[in-house]
DNA sequence: CTGAAAGCGCTTACAG
DNA sequence: CTGAAAGCGCTTACAG
């Protein structure tokens, strides 16, 4: 750094951060000697107790912190405090759109709370699940914002220690029964509803219904939500065909559905699917078979990226706000720190309709 | 907690994580006065120096962590080391599946290498980016890795003071010409070539590029690639159709200049995209307008997003292994963390070709 | 083989 | 209006 005048009262000519030497960051002990006070009289400026220094200190201390770029370091804090600033986002699966889009959100939310989110992947594995959980809780962690649900006892002791955990589109599978779930996302089997009754309403007289052979709760309930309004809205049973197809990816479920659902005949009715990715996957059976099932077939699926209004025009959805998640996730954690229980909060989805003739 | 005896020796027969009433997290001095021995001593035993304590000790603080459940607190470590186990990535927009696919496997190399992930969305502003730099430093992140590279005061001055970054598809708009730039992508002329080289060897007499007038560096090479690689092969410079259309997201520039290029007349010929999302894009045009640019003109984007196979059949592309990115971001971390310059580190591609009729 | 002490960067009563 | 001191959970010479 280039000599400069011993008086203080230059400070105020320096650029914002005039350090074009390497130094490390600048601590609240820099500042108190930059400044001529002490260390805890910087504190209580940092933290607006102005109140309590005379304005001369004040603005001292304010031209010492300009001068020389300082920010109050978070490690000191979370050390003293006892927690960070720091919430930690287990996803399933982040490559799954769907989760990119709700860790997005939420960072964004957290941000905008003064937040930091620190994502975690555990690729639907238990052990990695445990493993995330443990190492946030050293991290200090203030929270948790799960979109993974796998039972596993770390889990279990985390929900039993009442720790401030959310739970984005997969329950509390620990969470006692009638108590508020810390739960945020749509009501499946209302979804699966709404499903049957765009099919129905497209004049089907037979449904197939495409699911994942080991389904998860919120797949199951989808599945069964359309399955119970067809029979309400009088379709025979025999006229609806649940399609439990294996795979890992609800891609290759899809693909593998579609090969059950062609197997005897090229398919002829609405298909309800209890995701995008399925319907995706019927879509390229099809076309890799010459056959016609997505675009000559009323289809819906439940999700609705934002992507199939693109590349999938002949697809309807039950389309998920998920890119609004952010802010009730965040708002459900503050009521959590404040003490409080929080309601399961289900947020309403929107019919969108397939553009293709 | 249910009374216990008293005796150390039981505690081998304790379960893992006795404790089902909530306490706090349990901290070394718990160890210590569990196992009647000194802090440093359980500090010693874990952090490994066991050649430094007694058999009998090692032991019995050994059997204390296991009943506790004891983590060390990252917190105090960090302090006392001046950096945490944190990493951060700061993403352009995550929303974008390529960034998504990038967090996600940069997510996993560094967890597998001992650190955690902090992920920080500038939504390309460069006043969130700069907020996000100091904040993460204000955390102590041991590294960076930057997704986003828009020119800003906060990255000028980073650069400058040597902080461990690794900039990934998009390169430091600071580096000192011919210095190793730690960037890691692939190289985007090249790629724009192979690109032309695809078209011009499916008969293509005449080529369009699309790609965004308010261009990347990346998506400029790309472009520039892609047509001096087809004045090469001898195709007239007005047979090269430059289409820089305006738009926010690439879906909308592909739109945008979809509506270009069928301005007039139906377009026959080849089509190259510097992105998967402009070929989307113009895909949506051309079904909305019931014309068939992206069935019957051979294309070809950049990325090459493994949905495509799934949703755009049509669609070949220079194929981009952004999941694969993940290991060799984080050894260009440690690189740089032993003090070495990184190279940049150059990904090769594959082709992937349409596979509908 | 083991422990007391200092210190990392903060905050917060407490004393003056 | 201001500062010295204790303490958050660690590590690391240093002394014994």
């Amino acid at each position: 750094m280039p000599p400069r005048s011993p008086s203080h009262e230059n400070d105020r000519d320096l650029p914002l951060r005039p350090r074009d030497t390497p130094t490390g960051p600048v601590s609240m002990a820099t500042i108190a000697e930059a400044a001529g006070v002490s260390i805890s009289t910087v504190s209580r400026i940092v933290n607006g107790q102005i109140h309590r220094a005379s304005p001369a200190t004040v603005a001292r201390v304010r031209r010492a912190i300009d001068a020389l770029g300082y920010r109050p370091n978070q490690i000191g804090l979370a050390l003293k405090r006892g927690r960070s600033r720091l919430v930690a986002m287990l996803t399933a699966e982040l490559a799954n759109p769907v989760m990119a889009t709700i860790a997005s959100a939420t960072e964004a939310a957290l941000r905008d709370a003064g937040y930091v989110m620190v994502l975690c992947d555990t690729h639907d594995r238990p052990d990695l699940q445990d493993e995330y959980l443990l190492a946030m809780r050293a991290q200090a962690v203030e929270g948790y914002v799960l979109v993974t649900n796998l039972p596993s006892p770390g889990l279990a002791e985390f929900v039993a220690r009442g720790e401030p955990m959310i739970f984005a589109c997969r329950r509390n599978p620990y969470a006692p029964p009638d108590a508020p779930g810390a739960f945020i996302g749509i009501d499946n089997t209302r979804a699966g509803a709404s499903a049957a009754d765009y099919l129905r309403d497209s004049g089907c007289s037979r449904v197939a219904i495409l699911a994942p052979a080991e389904g998860s709760h919120a797949t199951n309930e989808r599945a069964e939500g359309c399955r119970t309004r067809l029979l309400e809205r009088g379709m025979a049973a025999d006229h609806i065909r649940s399609i439990r197809a294996p795979g890992h990816s609800h891609l290759e479920i899809g693909y593998a559905g579609a090969g059950l659902l062609a197997g005897d005949a090229p398919w002829r009715g609405g298909i309800a699917c209890v995701s995008d990715q399925i319907a995706f996957g019927i879509h390229r059976f099809s076309q890799e078979h010459g056959l016609d099932l997505t675009t000559a077939n009323p289809l819906i699926s439940i999700d609705g990226a934002e992507l199939s209004a693109w590349l999938a025009p002949w697809l309807s959805s039950v389309q998920v706000p998920y890119q609004n998640f952010g802010t009730p996730i965040v708002e459900m954690l503050q009521t959590l720190w404040r003490g409080s229980a929080v309601p399961d909060r289900i947020i309403p989805y929107t019919l969108h309709l397939a553009t293709a003739a």
